[in-house]
DNA sequence: AACGTTCCCGACAACGTTTGCGTGAATAAA
DNA sequence: TTTATTCACGCAAACGTTGTCGGGAACGTT
């Protein structure tokens, strides 16, 4: 009974260790009476073996289903195949649609993705950043959080020759590859299309100011009322940050300059805008236009449906893989860091769409 | 020239390759003059390593900013500390939501996340799950694709004692933790809400049956028509795959069936209906109501703003990454893989709302 | 003085893989 | 027959880390 019950946990116990143990080319030697070497060199069809030596192994290895352990492999080769993505937000659809992009690009060459939240903090982008690093990561595609003004943390990295690609929320400070939408084009044909529909008192809501894109989307905005010679009215520029109920009030406050239109710089604002507006019973756009920045599918079945610049999300996402892994690859040697624009497309629906009457009696 | 030129070179490879040289235990044994086994006891403050000693590794190691190697450990201690989540899309605001919920916890836990793809297709997911394990993840969070109907890819895995837990589309036939919405209640309160506001005639459009939440869901409704004497019309009911252009002929096939109402089983679904509808310039709610599962922040700015189930798509992230976690440490020795069931919300709006007079006239 | 402890530390193996080098045997060339 | 050459394979080191073992020195106990 007792060597029974003993032998019977012994079963059990080298099952549970032994059942997940995936088979290693050490095991393939010893079946077969050869070193690991030879086998190592059999699989990767070395012409120094002899083709039935290589024969028995390949199968040997087929019926067994045996796989490389990546782990090994990474610790010998330094490199791990994995390229580390740094979101502010996975649950962002911009975000989501970037990552799917990237995804699709490094599963056909052979990377895995892993994905790091910064959750907007400039903290947690640091020290997540640096997981990336200590998870030896081969490069990092990188979105700066909005709290981020300082990159030195980056700029190490760099320094260090960790391939790094920006992409959407990038920084001028950093001497490398970034691919973003087209910003400025995006918020200047945005705003010449309020202008030309009629509308002069363009409210600009946007995202804090640290970040590239503000900035390359402010110019485009400024850019457009300068050529059709509006002042620009820095009461009409509001920046919101990422709370819960900050868009409320700053449309609110803007709403006491008169505005006659709204460009909001991103998804969440833009539908911030739309709640805000319709609750406050304001026209759209019988009393004020609404455009936005955004990924939002359903811009079409709101209410109204929303004129949007959509940005290509997962095009840059694409993109931004694609070059970082040539990075990767070495593939770059000497030439300069590229800033890869993609372009976006306006697409105007009734939020923005003035009768003519209407448009007669405001110009 | 030419030896300037050579030493110049070398000491460009030597930056290039050692740059990002991180730091190992060994640097540390070396610039120290102790063994190997000393600077790693040291640093786990090893009872049997000199306090002087330990001062001393400790202060080197914070200097030069030593992190250990993870694929060297995990190479040692056979783990990964990564857990593989194969869902069909990223780009799906609820699976973004659920990603973002098992980010957090496998964050605080120690671990990190590795997305996988399987695109709805059930070879992809076969594919993915095997990359999977090769990459040697410590656990998986699998919701299954819709054209999965065979999972015994998964069960040989469950077999060889990976942990894994399913969530959102779980299979019956795996004897696994699962973590999913109370389908069944959310699907019957919805069809009981609609038959509470005078509908009878009630389409529900939905995906593809192999998959659990299909069933539930199905099972909800029909619950909900058979307590309140209502014979189920199969004629109302339809699935749609993950095509672009699916739902529009379903609906037109739909509305020759006469319903007065439509209750959508997905997000997808529900707002490709109402496009649908509104397309057709059919009144909602006036001719006919809607209800959708969804986790769209935005049902409310819709036109009409659109009644929904709502899916506690983080919650069950969180729980869902728990539970895994829970697995992977072994703190489940004996006990049954259980079937968690997160509670819904239903929120009603307009376009469920039957006036008082429209009721009537249906009743 | 002989012995047992305790304290610190180093050597070594192992995880799975690749690769430079060495080597015995068979073959070819002299 | 001797000497090269080719072929086919094994040995050992390396990647970074931890754990087992063993051992020298210093101390305390008879």
């Amino acid at each position: 009974m007792g060597a029974a019950s003993v032998k019977w946990r012994c079963i059990f116990v080298l099952y549970y260790y032994f059942a997940l143990d995936t088979i290693t080319i050490k095991d393939i030697a010893r079946a077969l009476n050869l070193s690991t070497s030879t086998v190592s060199r059999a699989l990767r069809d070395s012409y120094e073996i002899n083709p039935e030596t290589k024969r028995l192994v390949i199968e040997y290895a087929e019926r067994l289903n045996y796989r490389p352990n990546p782990i090994a492999l990474s610790l010998r080769e330094n490199r791990s195949r994995v390229i580390g993505v740094v979101v502010p937000q996975i649950a962002n659809n911009f975000f989501s649609q970037v990552i799917n992009g990237i995804e699709a690009i490094a599963y056909n060459r052979g990377y895995h993705v892993i994905i790091f939240q910064s959750h907007e903090s400039f903290e947690r982008e640091v020290l997540t950043v640096q997981q990336a690093v200590a998870r030896k990561a081969d490069g990092l595609l990188i979105s700066l959080s909005s709290s981020t003004s300082d990159v030195t943390h980056i700029r190490e990295l760099q320094e260090k020759k960790l391939p790094i690609v920006l992409f959407d929320r990038v920084a001028k400070e950093l001497d490398s590859i970034s691919v973003t939408a087209d910003n400025f084009e995006a918020a200047f044909a945005a705003t010449e299309h309020l202008i030309q529909t009629g509308r002069r008192r363009i409210a600009h809501i946007t995202i804090p100011p640290y970040i590239s894109i503000t900035q390359e989307r402010l110019a485009g905005y400024r850019a457009a009322l300068e050529k059709y010679g509006i002042p620009y009215d820095e009461n009409l520029l509001r920046y919101a940050g990422f709370g819960q109920n900050e868009v409320e009030p700053i449309i609110d406050d803007l709403l006491g300059q008169s505005p006659d239109a709204f460009f909001a710089a991103s998804d969440r604002l833009a539908l911030g805008t739309l709640a805000a507006l319709k609750k406050r019973g304001i026209a759209i756009p019988g009393q004020v236009s609404l455009i936005g920045f955004t990924n939002t599918p359903v811009a079409d079945l709101l209410a109204p449906p929303m004129s949007t610049v959509e940005q290509p999300a997962l095009e840059i996402g694409q993109v931004a893989a694609e070059q970082l892994i040539n990075l990767i690859e070495g593939k770059y040697k000497g030439l300069q860091p590229e800033r890869i624009k993609i372009p976006t497309r306006m697409v105007v629906r009734e939020s923005s769409v003035v009768d003519v009457d209407a448009k007669s009696n405001v110009n």
